[in-house]
DNA sequence: GTGTCATGCGTAT
DNA sequence: TACGCCTGACACG
């Protein structure tokens, strides 16, 4: 069991937006699953329900949107939302000490996971999970039968602008305010536009590409949405770090299909940015 | 060292 | 609309 010491490798996920829980949950998973778990919370702010799961089987783990779900033998299910700070770290032997902000620590003799600054994290039965996930609107990761018809039914009950419209959780699950940015960029519509205003075409499209990018950031493990040829790449794994976006962060910075400058502005606290030239008002 | 900002979201006003 | 919560990276003096 002894590990060259290089390859512990300390894997930070971050980006919370939909794909990393997707991510998490699939690479967790391939360690986890079926195991009897040492469960701790070395910053104690977790240490009752984690001497409730301590030696359980964990049975599963899933996510949906920006939730992450864990369900033990006794159906206990530990349920996590990162927010906007958490970070998992996943750790092989010889594992490294615990952060002190470490809130849950999960451990077999092969795998480690840490869990520091979740937003939410706390033990649900199974009705309160079916509760969180009622209230989350379609995922296009998951993508299931008729997720397309809804999401679009859904939006186009909203009187609210797109930008806005696209954050709701209750819309769509797992957009942040990364794919947000890209991914009106990509179908050319404004954020401001109305989304009762856009006909199903376009809103089966804005599906069509939150499949595609939600579902390739969730196999990379980032968010790069930049075709490569619109910056004179071959192929994706060429781009440097900051030629893997269109709007996000760009303002000032010429779009990368017509060279206006990228602008943004703030819709309900949050930024948004957005090309004038592609994204016609 | 201090202040600010950030890929989120719930609650109070 | 404001605030609180969770934390870390970075700019600035």
């Amino acid at each position: 069991m002894l590990a060259p010491v290089d390859s512990n490798s300390q894997k930070k996920m971050r980006m919370p937006e939909g794909h990393v829980l997707h991510r998490a949950a699939r690479l967790q998973g391939k360690r986890f699953n079926g195991h009897a778990l040492s469960v701790s919370s070395p910053q104690g702010r977790f240490s009752d329900e984690a001497k409730q799961l301590d030696g359980q089987t964990l049975e599963t783990i899933f996510a949906k949107g920006k939730h992450i779900f864990y369900r033990f033998e006794s159906d206990d299910t530990m349920h996590v939302h990162l927010g906007l700070f958490g970070k998992y770290r996943l750790n092989k032997p010889p594992f490294p000490e615990p952060s002190p902000n470490c809130r849950v620590l999960m451990e077999t003799d092969e795998n480690q996971l840490h869990l520091a600054g979740p937003n939410q994290c706390r033990i649900l039965d199974a009705g309160e999970v079916d509760d969180v996930l009622a209230r989350l609107g379609p995922d296009p990761i998951i993508n299931a039968s008729g997720d397309r018809e809804e999401f679009i039914s859904r939006m186009h009950k909203k009187k609210v602008p797109v930008g806005r419209a696209l954050m709701d959780q209750n819309l769509m699950a797992g957009v942040g305010n990364v794919y947000r940015s890209e991914l009106l960029f990509q179908i050319g519509v404004h954020p401001w536009r109305k989304a009762n205003e856009l006909d199903p075409e376009t809103l089966g499209e804005l599906w069509d590409q939150s499949v595609a990018e939600l579902k390739a950031g969730e196999r990379v493990g980032k968010i790069v949405t930049v075709e490569p040829s619109d910056v004179g790449a071959q192929k994706r794994s060429e781009l440097t770090k900051t030629e893997s976006l269109y709007a996000y962060k760009r303002h000032g910075d010429p779009c990368r299909r017509c060279e206006t400058l990228i602008r943004h502005a703030d819709i309900d606290g949050r930024n948004a940015w957005w090309c004038p030239t592609c994204q016609p008002k």
